[in-house]
DNA sequence: AAGCGCATGTAAAAGGTTACATGATTAC
DNA sequence: GTAATCATGTAACCTTTTACATGCGCTT
């Protein structure tokens, strides 16, 4: 349950690589995909800029409008990319939860090619031993009356199947593109 | 991403029900499950439990060992059981994640058959709407070069489909079961 | 001899949520 | 006229992680 620790700050700073945001931006952004990666709120999102800020890994544009309060409209600096691209290369451990593995794929245009599949491969041998151990703690339930752990396990995998049918299908994809351009 | 609060506590408690454990117990039953549920450190799982003890939800027996520190086995009391129930009928709001819904489908033998259906179904209306609002997300990006966006909602579908899948499966069983208890 | 599993716990720090505060504009 | 959306932020509170502290027994 680690590291979900400093990575909000990570993942925001990695979506002022698409283009400036402000605070406001971020939130509705992350609303839209809040299956995805979960809907973080105000009291999270606006520290988090601050921190970046003073961190020098973003600047701020002030919008002044008439009447309103002002638009404070983000931007990444060079010390930010420097620091975005040492996260992205920093090999997540064992035990990342998918949400951690959805930050990294939202931010997939920040990665070489190459790196986005390392990083897709690593996620599917996580799945495939998560699988595997599920499948052992199936086996051992045998005809006990834990229900509720044989329904959540199955659950489980049912998840962690399709996960490895996703990834395997998009890896072959990309191996395919990969071995095209090495040959052409 | 509201409502992870509280929940280890009561998830504890609810594992008291199927049997008295230590700390450490709960522990490594919930290592062994941390694909599922995540695998929280000593530091709040030990503090959840003197809660617990304060609230009088639980009561402690030690288990005196030489030459060892003593084991404490947590017994979940009558109180307890009333607190669970009352919040295993909570109904649940919309957003909870996939962790949330998991620890009560673990706890599924401490609710009545209709309780667990009506929680799956409750689940299968949630992931059936995000399924969608992925659907429509997919749709708005087309032919942008937002790579990871088109991954990461690509991969939440292939799992929302399989979540969908499985929830069908199981609840047309359920339902049958209910209709033949119902019948004879 | 080093490290892991057992077994308990605490303290500091980081992170997040909830609730509050402000205030204009727009849609019903 | 009432609610939602836009737009920012703060403060108190809660939970969790990280790192530490202790110490035996077993395995490599």
């Amino acid at each position: 349950m680690s590291e979900s620790a400093v990575n909000l700050r990570y993942f925001i700073l990695g979506l002022l690589t698409r283009q400036p945001m402000s605070g406001y931006d971020v939130k509705r952004f992350l609303k839209s995909l809040s299956w995805l990666i979960g809907s973080p709120s105000a009291g999270s999102i606006y520290p988090a800029l601050r921190v970046l800020l003073q961190d020098h890994l973003v600047k701020v544009d002030v919008e002044l409008r008439e009447d309103r309060p002002p638009r404070k409209v983000y931007t990444i600096t060079q010390a930010g990319r420097r620091v975005l691209q040492l996260w992205i290369e920093r090999p997540v451990g064992p035990g990342t939860s998918m949400k951690a593995f959805m930050m990294r794929l939202v931010l997939a245009s920040n990665y070489p090619r190459t790196g986005l599949v390392a990083h897709m491969q690593q996620r599917r041998s996580e799945v495939a031993n998560h699988q595997h151990a599920l499948e052992q703690i199936g086996k051992g339930l045998g005809e006990r009356d834990d229900i509720g752990q044989r329904l959540a396990v199955d659950y489980a995998l049912a998840v962690a199947r399709a996960e490895l049918a996703w990834l395997d299908a998009e890896l072959t994809g990309a191996a395919q593109e990969l071995a095209f351009v090495g040959t052409r």
